[in-house]
DNA sequence: TTACAATTTTCATATCTTTTGAAATGAGTA
DNA sequence: TACTCATTTCAAAAGATATGAAAATTGTAA
C-alpha cells in the first residue's frame, strides 16, 4: 500500500516535470519568457497554490529569479497571490480555464505589441503618402514603399479586428473557431 | 532639382528605417530573433534584392551575423537568393505577399513548436489514464492532472485543426477570417 | 588545370542579457 | 519598539548573442 502511494506520486511528479518542460517551450509561442512560463506551467499542472520555496525546491531555480518572474505573472494575470491564514507565507496560482489563459494572453500581446506596430505602421503610410511627399510620392520608389506599408496595414488592421472581436465575448470566439475548425 | 532628389531619398530611408525597427519588434510575434527580423524588414520595404554588405552597411552589423541570420531566412522560406549575371556576389530578396508570409510563418511554427507539444501532452494524458495508472488514476490528484492536461490538450487540438484548414487553402482562410473580422 | 581573387562561412573573443544569491527592505508578532 | 520570518533588489556569475578576422568556398583568368 505504502510502495504503491509512493509511486502514484512519483509517476505524479514525473509527468508534472514533463508538463513544466513542455510549457517552457510554449513560451515562445505565448510569448513569455521560459523561466515564466516554466513557473506557470507548474502553477497550472499542480493546480494547487505554491510558496515561492515549493516552487524554487521544484524547478530549482533561485529564489530572486522566482521572485522577479512571479511578480510579472501577477502583473499579466496569469497568476494570483493567495494568503493562507496562520501562514506569513504568500502563495500563488494559476488560471485554470484555458480559454481564459489564452485570451489574457492575447490581449495583452495586442495591446504591447500589435498596437504600437499599428501606430508606426500609420505613421510610415502618412510619410509615403501624397500629403506628405507631394508629387514624389508618385515617383517609383516612393510608391513601392507605400504599396507594402499599406499591404501589410491592411493583413495587421484585419488580425487586429479579429482580436477585438475576440476579447469582447470568449463565447462567439469559441463557437465561431471551433466552426471554423471543423466545418468542411 | 538636386536637393528635391536629395530630400527623397533620405526620407525614403528614414521611413525604412521606422518599418526596420517595426519588424525588430514584430519579430517576437512570429517567433524569429530580433536580427533576423531587422533584416528581413529591410528586405521586405525595400522590396530590392540586396547584397550582404548592402545589409551590413544599413543595418549597421556584423558580416557574420548577416551571414547566419541570412541562412536562417533563407531556411525559413522567407527569404531567396538571388545571382545577378556579371556579379559574383550573392543578393537576397524578400518574399512580397503578406499572406504567403504569414502562413509559411504559421506553418513553420506549427511544425516545429505546436507538433512536439501535442505529442508531450498526448504522453502526458496517457500516463495519468487508468490504463497506465490502474485504480490510482481514480484518486483525486491524478484525475485533476488528467483532466487540466485534457482540457489544453482540446485547445490546442482545435488550434492545430484550425491552423490546418489554414494551410490547405490560402483562399478559405481568407474568407474566413475576413468574414469573421468584420461581421457583426 | 592551376593559381588567384572575390565572397561567404566559421568560430574564438567580446558584448549584452538573464540568473544567482546574499544583503537590504518590508511585514507581521511578541 | 524590537524581533523574526518572508520578499525584493542588485552586484556579480553564467549563459546567449554578435563581432570580425581567419579559414573555406566559389568563380575567373592565365
Amino acid at each position: 500500500m505504502k510502495t504503491h502511494k509512493l509511486d502514484l506520486q512519483t509517476r505524479l511528479e514525473n509527468v508534472e516535470d514533463q508538463f513544466v518542460e513542455l510549457w517552457n517551450n510554449m513560451g515562445s509561442l505565448w510569448g513569455i519568457s521560459p523561466t515564466m512560463a516554466r513557473i506557470h506551467g507548474l502553477l497550472y499542472i499542480s493546480g494547487a497554490a505554491l510558496s515561492m520555496d515549493d516552487i524554487m525546491g521544484r524547478l530549482v531555480i533561485s529564489r530572486g529569479n522566482v521572485s522577479m518572474n512571479l511578480s510579472k505573472l501577477v502583473e499579466w494575470g496569469l497568476v494570483r497571490r493567495v494568503h493562507k491564514r496562520g501562514d506569513r507565507r504568500e502563495y500563488f496560482e494559476s488560471l485554470t480555464d484555458v480559454w481564459e489563459m489564452f485570451t489574457l494572453v492575447a490581449s495583452q500581446r495586442k495591446r504591447r505589441e500589435i498596437d504600437p506596430i499599428l501606430t508606426t505602421l500609420r505613421r510610415c503610410k502618412d510619410e509615403l503618402a501624397p500629403e506628405t511627399l507631394g508629387a514624389q510620392a508618385a515617383r517609383e520608389p516612393a510608391r513601392e514603399r507605400f504599396q507594402r506599408v499599406n499591404e501589410l496595414l491592411k493583413f495587421l488592421s484585419l488580425v487586429d479586428g479579429l482580436a477585438q472581436r475576440f476579447f469582447e465575448s470568449h463565447r462567439s470566439l469559441r463557437e465561431a473557431i471551433q466552426l471554423l475548425a471543423k466545418e468542411e
